[in-house]
DNA sequence: TCTTCATATCGATAGTTGTCAATATGAATA
DNA sequence: TATTCATATTGACAACTATCGATATGAAGA
């Protein structure tokens, strides 16, 4: 039995499918950069206005790709003035430090 | 910036598509419950005769799910006899605890 | 209210994916 | 070598996805 899996009973199938969601929400690279930017970014948080050039995507392709970052409870979306703003959820700033520091030093 | 992105330099492109080939592997309920089902075994590790009727797919399902993940640098496979044999890469099993233990604590 | 502009939605399209039945491959054994 | 049986590959299909141009929505300011 491998060291992550205390339990020693494997996922039920309910809760491979609640998790593949979450993967598969982020198992993209336009989603990666748009989680990443946000993550690296001074105060947590970026306005879609700076996205599509930021990502040499559309501004439909964009909006598309936040929308399904929020509908996954990855991002929170704030309006201010005209402007829309996203910021990492709680749940996801916890669990990013722990999946991106080896995947990223793996890749490294 | 975020704890997770010491650098405070956003994912490179090349980065987004490495990482994103890797979570895609991972983002589908079988395939988690592959890894789930090797994590959790008693000698870590699976035979594919089991894994149709232990996952309710046909053969040939399981068997794509198997040459995704391996491909993807997840599972190592290994004939013994006419079995074959399937666990988890080293490299999957480091990253496996540094994101596991996280969420489960979380949970718990 | 009317205009402006940021963002979301719609409609279409090309490419990808999960699935299974049928068949091929390949290893062990008689 | 011939047979058996576990696994992989092929072929097909329905469902889903990333993308963009065109258009709608909705908020701020004139």
């Amino acid at each position: 039995m491998q060291s992550c899996c205390v339990s020693g009973t494997p996922m039920t199938e309910a809760d491979a499918v609640a998790l593949a969601a979450k993967l598969k929400a982020l198992a993209d690279p336009v989603r990666l950069r748009l989680v990443s930017l946000i993550a690296s970014s001074e105060a947590d948080e970026v306005c879609a206005c700076d996205l599509p050039v930021a990502l040499g995507r559309s501004q439909p392709t964009v909006s598309h790709h936040l929308s399904i970052l929020v509908e996954a409870g990855i991002l929170n979306r704030q309006q201010r003035g005209k402007w829309a703003w996203f910021s990492l959820t709680d749940e996801i700033d916890r669990v990013a430090g722990a999946m991106m520091r080896p995947i990223e030093a793996e890749i490294a």
